[in-house]
DNA sequence: ATATCGATCATTGTATACGCTTTTCGGCCC
DNA sequence: GGGCCGAAAAGCGTATACAATGATCGATAT
């Protein structure tokens, strides 16, 4: 699937952006929102990467009013940084952040299995399969991104069914965050979730085995953050001493 | 209902808004932000309060476009409501959400204690101790809105000792909205945190003793919880049938 | 030839202008 | 006398214009 998911052809509908044209602003908004969001969290917008407001603005074909409250969006999602008279790019995520993404995703995620493990329902169990199957084919079939998007889904999708939607939330950005961590300092070939461990976490919450679920929630993420080679690059503001004193 | 804590008296220095000048804006839009929440978390400006652009900017010597943009920052931690075409007001929270801030807290609060109580230091104690302190007194000369800000903060505080950055932000905004929560379904009086609770949990960190720390921190919480009358007030789309068919 | 200083350019920050929607108030009809 | 409809006003959503700042490139001097 090619990522024109923005009508373009919607802009030209109005004669050349007549201003004051209301109406489907909140949708096209949200629109917009998801698919930079999407971009980034599928690594098609590596970190680093800078979005001049100009440039996003002429290619959905709105304003740069519009952009700029997208970007301060997601910069208070952490998944942009937001530089003083710099601009905004994809957020580059440092060693420590890393740490404290994966140690609240630990806190939260397996915090919250005996709840999911209680209330999930057979519904909630074929969207859950469904999701991890597609996922093991798109890893499969070598289809990078998807595979990232879906993992993130399952995380989320797994979060919700807790029934608090703060929490949920709160995992769905450290998903998001964490997918950025996985573009800087994982290892290719080697991304994320093992596929069946989703299916087997599936597993002990269908036989309503919270404690089993929580237990192997723990060792996924551990095994996902020791995947990490954090390498602690310190690219700004090297020791120039250090290294040309020896 | 005027309230004037706002420094008016920086904005007719440049005699009269003139457009284009720069220099001090990321730091006065940082204090604007901090001015609003302060307002609202100190239950200055009740749940359901209308807050109107234009109001706004003409208050703080700004243009509706930096209104805005603060306006949506709140609108994201959920201290403000954002209506489409109706504006913003003071986020009035459900029960339902009462019930998830909570729950949140339970977890992640009383999830960090083991951490905090391995890292804290003699400064913090100090700063905690100080704090504590401060909240008893502002409780006892009828300070309410000091009281109130003073409790939130012991608790951020107190998380931001974890060294978990993103747990603690976590933990920031939902004291924040424990602060609505409490405007909307506490009773007067008796409002939030007894104030030798937090003392009593000090002695238990400097003690170095993790899990009663944690065992009495859910206590706490679930105390402040407690205390709240949550009457289930369906205010929007009251049943009338039920009403009237007895 | 290189380094530094200056000018132009590119890009963000902020204000303002204008259209559209919603609300409210007044008049009219029942 | 009360309720409903219409018009005016108020307030939000979006675009655009302008100014300031940081970056880049070129010129000049050493």
């Amino acid at each position: 699937m090619n990522q024109r998911q923005f009508v373009a052809g919607d802009k030209s509908g109005d004669g050349g952006g007549r201003p004051g044209k209301n109406g489907d602003g909140p949708k096209r908004h949200e629109a917009i929102y998801q698919s930079i969001s999407d971009a980034i969290i599928e690594h098609r917008l590596k970190p680093g990467a800078r979005l001049r407001e100009d440039a996003l603005a002429e290619v959905f074909g709105i304003s740069r009013t519009g952009i700029r409250k997208i970007l301060q969006r997601l910069a208070l999602e952490q998944l942009v940084t937001l530089t003083p008279r710099r601009g905004a790019s994809v957020t580059r995520p440092t060693a420590d952040e890393a740490k404290d993404v994966f140690d609240a995703r630990l806190m939260v995620e397996c915090g919250l299995m005996p709840e999911i493990a209680r209330r999930i329902t057979a519904e909630d169990l074929v969207a859950l399969r469904d999701m991890a199957q597609r996922e093991r084919q798109a890893l499969k079939s070598g289809e990078q991104s998807t595979a990232i998007r879906l993992s993130a889904d399952f995380h989320t999708r797994l979060a919700s069914i807790s029934g608090n939607a703060t929490l949920a939330d709160f995992v769905e950005r450290l998903c998001s965050r964490s997918s950025l961590i996985l573009a800087v300092y994982g290892n290719a070939g080697h991304l994320g979730c093992e596929s069946h461990d989703h299916d087997d976490l599936i597993g002990y919450l269908e036989a309503g085995n919270g404690e089993r679920a929580e237990a192997f929630m723990g060792r996924h993420l551990k095994a996902i953050e020791a995947s990490l080679s954090i390498h602690v690059e310190e690219d700004e503001a090297p020791d120039l001493f250090e290294i040309f004193s020896g």
